[in-house]
DNA sequence: TAGAATGCCGATAAAGATTATCAGGCAACT
DNA sequence: AGTTGCCTGATAATCTTTATCGGCATTCTA
């Protein structure tokens, strides 16, 4: 896998709740979890990182759980994944190699170039994939294992 | 970063070679490490993987060292993350998350989806980079920190 | 042929990131 | 009240990444 599991875990749970947006009901953790295959009790973590990104709202207390902030429409893959990156984004370490005088090379910086550039295609591809948009090419397909 | 520093080493020192790849003599590691700061005992093994893959060949005994293999026109940044990547790849592990029932649902099909396009871009810039263009590339630029 | 330079190799350690798990508290509904 | 379910901070387990070590093998040079 290309990205972490965690990655994986939040856009399924979105996914989930895309799918659940018209319900006023609120969907449950346990739900979403076990309709995954996610662990629990990593899952709230999860949701209260993208809930602190005002992605997800919840309602606490019995007949409570989380719902998109907003229309599924108006949420990328960007969005999510934004705030799962940047999180465990060890520090902005500026570990870029540097040789004897301190200095970047001319190949270093290069290399960086070609290495933004497939970022910026990365980028461009999560921008524009909504989770609507998931959630209507998943219907139909089956896709067993 | 969005690469190991492992990959990073490993194209750094691949587009060292490159430079020097007139130049009958081989390449020093312990020069190649210094140039570009990178643990020398780990470029070792770094050189090695490569050395396996076919795209280095080394020269044992004093006066020893590395060389390309092939002309660097030859040679991508996909074949050198290729061996990379491929060696510390985890284990093949299809952890793909199912749900109660064992299967993979249409979300996680559709999200795959959208993956697989990402690694595709990628591949495709990565394909078309050589070392050759690279170091050309680097001529003349400055970019000092 | 000795000695120095250099690459080769397998094992292992140190550090860090990922992936969870735990215990206990807080809020809301019935 | 009692039950359901979210919130929070801390900590543990596992895995990956990033090195490091010791000692051997090969080649050049004097």
């Amino acid at each position: 896998m290309f990205l972490s599991a965690k990655a994986e875990y939040a856009s399924l749970a979105m996914l989930e709740l895309a799918v659940q947006y018209g319900d006023p009901r609120p969907v449950r953790l346990a739900d979403l979890a076990d309709k995954h295959g996610i662990p629990q009790r990593f899952l709230v973590q999860i949701l209260l990182q993208l809930k602190g990104a005002g992605l997800v709202s919840s309602v606490r207390g019995a007949a409570g759980g989380y719902q998109l902030a907003r229309p599924p429409e108006e949420i990328t893959l960007a969005d999510v994944l934004g705030v799962i990156d940047r999180a465990d984004a060890p520090v902005a370490k500026n570990n870029r190699p540097t040789n004897r005088d301190g200095e970047v090379s001319a190949l270093a910086a290069s290399l960086h170039a070609v290495w933004d550039s497939i970022q910026e295609s990365r980028a461009k591809i999560l921008r524009k994939t909504t989770l609507a948009l998931l959630v209507e090419t998943g219907q139909g397909l089956q896709y067993v294992i």
